[in-house]
DNA sequence: AAAAAAGGCTGCATAAATGCAGCCTTTTCA
DNA sequence: TGAAAAGGCTGCATTTATGCAGCCTTTTTT
């Protein structure tokens, strides 16, 4: 739970590939949307790339706030601790997005832990360059403000859903989400997750997700072999939660 | 549900009392925080007072978004509706607060409704004006970004406590949060709302409130005479929850 | 002050969710 | 390839939460 500091210096020295967020191909990611900008374009070659391995974390609850991450490319799991421990998964991100920006607001100490699902290279940019950045150029400012706009009304719609849905409804709601953010591959969603990390999500137990996948095989509106889990009709699956529920979209 | 401009537009003709920013006592008020930028200070003249009677509701869920509301004095509750009409209390808010912000990021209609606890007049700004002022003043932005940030946060806090809390711990952390945002008034918390307005924010039903109140007036954590609910013993009664539950402050 | 309405309370039946325990299946690694 | 480990599955007992119904109390209205 100390500083990671050290832990991201040694995988800095790793890597310094050195992908110019110029060349980048990550059409969505904040800094891409932003190259313009001559503030953001100097900004930009100061950042620094992380390769991380499957399973590493780099992010811990409680270090301190040093800087922002953004994905290269990989995938991430963002979660914290919970009461008794359990863990509490508050999303999954790919590449472009940005990782530890709760960071940002009052907190001193990152809230949540990070770590990688597959082999994933970061960009990081310190937090003074960045605050630096965002003083002078109010147009990059505000985008990020929409961004945590965004985040906002996600995060709202998370409360409603998890005080008014049935734990069913939440299942198939972390099923959709997942496999809209990651989409499919071979017919299976493109990210292998265990039932327990469905259940951190969708904030109930590994049991009830097991209980309420096998129903829905025998539903047929999953299909699972193991870790893979495949929906063949997503509109058929939506319908099952959006009957009382019109703008979910977390 | 639909447009309430016209609702806005009569109330905006009763007055036009035409207190400044300059002159505004909410020191906490983000207009008033950034008052000293020249660009702000003109912004801030463009703004429209809205008086609001107790039980009056100023922005419908579903209508378009049109601008931002300050609350210059006065309590007011912001909810949604959810499954099955069900309501959700978002939050409560008083003097120097936003309403409204949700509108941003990328929504074109409010998803929340917003309606006056007691009388309340509210400053209201364009959404116009504020997006020009905001892409002309970084500082401005930086200072709303933050506040967004920190809105994050208190949300993922209460996504944490309702997928983790008891019903009894939920209606604690919500006596608790509007003890501290309201104060007390007499040894009563400052704003009486019903037991079904506690449930909907406590994301339960009103029976299950009513039960826990009871108990918890039993075991001496709190009084109550009617609407008016008291708590003798703050620490004491965070206690209950914070075993738990360390930074808990939505 | 009396009547009406709104809000508050409680017991009971039911439903939903959980935790445990034992067993089965898939994956990993030597 | 075979053993060990990790992950997945299911029935059962228990806990937690809910909804209903009837009654009581407080507040508001006339």
């Amino acid at each position: 739970m100390q500083s990671n500091t050290e832990n991201i210096q040694k995988m800095r020295k790793k890597s310094m590939s050195g992908i110019s967020c110029n060349t980048c191909e990550n059409a969505k990611c904040l800094m891409k949307k932003n190259i313009a900008s001559k503030i953001v374009l100097d900004f930009s070659y100061e950042k620094t790339d992380i390769n991380c391995k499957k399973g590493q974390q780099f992010i811990m609850e409680g270090a301190p706030v040093n800087g922002l991450f953004f994905i290269l490319k990989g995938k991430v799991k963002v979660f914290r601790t919970g009461i008794n421990g359990r863990e509490q998964i508050v999303r999954f991100a790919k590449e472009g997005e940005i990782i530890g920006h709760r960071g940002f607001g009052t907190e001193e100490y990152y809230s949540i832990s990070a770590v990688a699902l597959e082999n994933t290279t970061l960009c990081y940019f310190s937090k003074n360059l960045l605050q630096y950045a965002l003083k002078e150029d109010a147009s990059f400012t505000y985008d990020l403000m929409l961004f945590y706009a965004n985040e906002l009304n996600k995060s709202e719609a998370k409360v409603k859903s998890i005080s008014q849905m049935t734990v069913r409804e939440r299942v198939i709601d972390t099923l959709l989400y997942v496999n809209r953010k990651f989409g499919q591959l071979n017919g299976y969603i493109n990210l292998q997750l265990s039932r327990k990390e469905y259940a951190d999500y969708a904030g109930t137990t590994e049991e009830q997700v097991i209980r309420i996948l096998s129903v829905l095989k025998k539903e047929n509106l999953v299909i699972a072999k193991g870790k893979r889990i495949g929906i063949p009709d997503v509109k058929l699956l939506k319908r099952e939660i959006s009957e009382h529920n019109f703008y979910l979209d977390t």
